[in-house]
DNA sequence: CCCAATTTTGTTACCGGTAACTGGTACTTT
DNA sequence: AAAGTACCAGTTACCGGTAACAAAATTGGG
């Protein structure tokens, strides 16, 4: 930056300035000057070295965030939606995923911690206690998403996947169904899951219907093959099962195909909703009745939100803590 | 750091070493002194500055990663590999997305060399003359993933696109079928997908097979739905079609599906085959035959790699580039 | 045309670590 | 016992920007 100041005959302090003013509406520097000195920068090779500003300004310029994994597209649309709300902030996003396990946020918020960024966005409301410390005294503004937490750590994105899969009991007793399985996972690792499980025991017993028919298998994530085991254990435990919901669109898809492979008709036999309006939910046959939730708007919501409360922090203020309901919607189909 | 050296009463020296002796075998601090200091570190709360210890050390710790999408098991499975390659060696991945456009790939690639990346992981060997001559200054290890470019930019990490798409057309000619089409996307965008497509061509030649069966739809990223649109189109347009190779798995359980719904048996009536073992290939009814490609063993052999020629360039020396090959495999199942 | 207000540019100090070198101590070796 | 050799800790000088303040240039109103 010297060598550029040099050549343009101007101070360090004007070329800094000069290619600072982008975005914001401030003319710092004339503009004439202004295209002098990029040009030079252009011409010369020169590229701003983002680590010592970030070391000299204290603003990463970056924000993190972590998902329980990549390959799901709820969360990769949340983490879409994260990027076009920052996009043009001059906001970077820098992604980890956990695997679903809260030792590996911990790690992950650890080291994004260490290079100080500007906000976090985590997904669901249950943290190891080390994550919590950590948030506390980093002093920068936190978002949860994908839940409501009873305690958030701060401001809040989401929904009550309980409630949601509860309005899904409820819809499938409307349309008749009345011995109405759960099929979902082991741990309560994937907390989203086990909310889902929950609001399904609430509404059954809320409904009167016979309780009890919960299949449950491995770990997190849930794959397909997972939801093709776990119906035929269903449908041999409890032969009286008409319905079914699926932690997830992926296990009702298996389940959905494993049906089709022993010849059970779907909904005749049995009925199949899922969760998360997943393309495979849309595109399979028949079509899977599920929860739609706007994954990118959560996204989109959260990393505004965080925005501004980074804006609030930079001026010294805080935001106080927001919740931001993101409503679902059952989209009834072809499965049930 | 300060702080924590007048507590203990050694120079910030001391304690900087005390935590960097970390991984590495040396034992410059002696190691009751050391423990002495990272108790004190915990006591006070103190926690190092990345930042700081990147601008002053010129090592930034982490490498950068783009691939074209989040939400395809294929690159974030990559994405898994390079992270496992990377885990223990204290570098870190920042990982983007590019929606399979150079432009974006390009401005990814600005916004993160400006962070002093240590090395950086592509995805496919097209990028634009800005991302060549940028990668080209920085003076950094890259790697190019997912193809055998022509003209690699440094490392390669990858397999022939078009040689796998051809040894599944000859593995369906061998299986009887005759009248072979294509599915694909409109654009060239998709790099991978253009070769799949130039390899069915040249296969459908080589085999003397009546020529010019492609349907093309769309921009990426390919979508269940265009795969049945895909399909309609095709069986309307040469009802004589008894097989159809689509660009991916994704399109081919479109198009599997979209058979169902209008009662066209596969493998019977049609044949399909897709591209990348996704899991809704593995589950689905009938499962389809695809080419397989070790998408993690991409992201694990890249990341080995990348970290071996930063060892290099740490020592002044420079790895002659390297191609690695990742073999393919093509998966017979029910839907051909 | 002058002086105050406003805008633009320059100066200085510092962010929090680490590289490179210097100095000191304990243990060998001859 | 003197000299040599490890090894460890301390000192100094930065890394490349920006904040904060100071100075200069421009603008505008009376």
């Amino acid at each position: 930056m010297a060598d550029v100041a040099a050549h343009v005959g101007v101070s360090k302090m004007t070329v800094s300035r000069a290619l600072n003013r982008s975005g914001s509406s401030e003319r710092i520097t004339s503009e004439a000057l202004r295209q002098r000195i990029l040009l030079a920068c252009a011409d010369m090779g020169y590229v701003l070295d983002q680590t010592a500003r970030t070391f000299s300004s204290k603003r990463s310029g970056f924000i993190a965030a972590v998902i329980p994994s990549l390959n799901n597209s709820n969360f990769s649309e949340t983490a879409h939606g994260i990027t076009a709300a920052v996009e043009g902030s001059g906001l970077q996003l820098l992604l980890g995923y956990s695997d679903y396990r809260v030792e590996n946020e911990e790690r992950l918020v650890a080291a994004m911690l260490m290079r100080r960024p500007e906000g976090v966005i985590l997904t669901g409301g249950s943290h190891s206690a080390g994550t919590h410390a950590m948030l506390a005294s980093a002093g920068i503004p936190v978002v949860e998403t994908w839940d409501l937490p009873a305690h958030p750590i701060e401001h809040t994105v989401g929904f009550s996947n309980a409630q949601a899969t509860a309005a899904m009991v409820h819809q499938l007793h409307a349309n008749g169904y009345r011995h109405i399985a759960f099929i979902g996972g082991t741990s309560n690792r994937d907390t989203r899951g086990a909310d889902r499980r929950r609001g399904y025991t609430e509404a059954i017993k809320a409904l009167g219907l016979p309780a009890g028919r919960v299949i449950s298998f491995g770990e997190p994530p849930i794959s397909m093959e997972q939801g093709a085991e776990a119906i035929v254990q269903l449908v041999h435990q409890w032969p009286d099962v008409d319905a079914v919901v699926c932690v997830s669109d992926l296990s009702a898809f298996g389940a959905l195909m494993e049906c089709q492979r022993r010849g059970w008709a779907v909904p005749k036999r049995i009925a199949i909703a899922g969760f998360g309006d997943f393309e495979v939910a849309r595109s399979c046959h028949p079509t899977i009745t599920t929860v739609a939730i706007d994954s990118t708007g959560i996204g989109r919501a959260a990393g505004e939100l965080l925005m501004r409360a980074i804006d609030e922090a930079r001026t010294g203020a805080r935001l106080p803590a927001e919740t931001v309901l993101i409503p679902f919607r059952i989209m009834a189909r072809g499965s049930t």
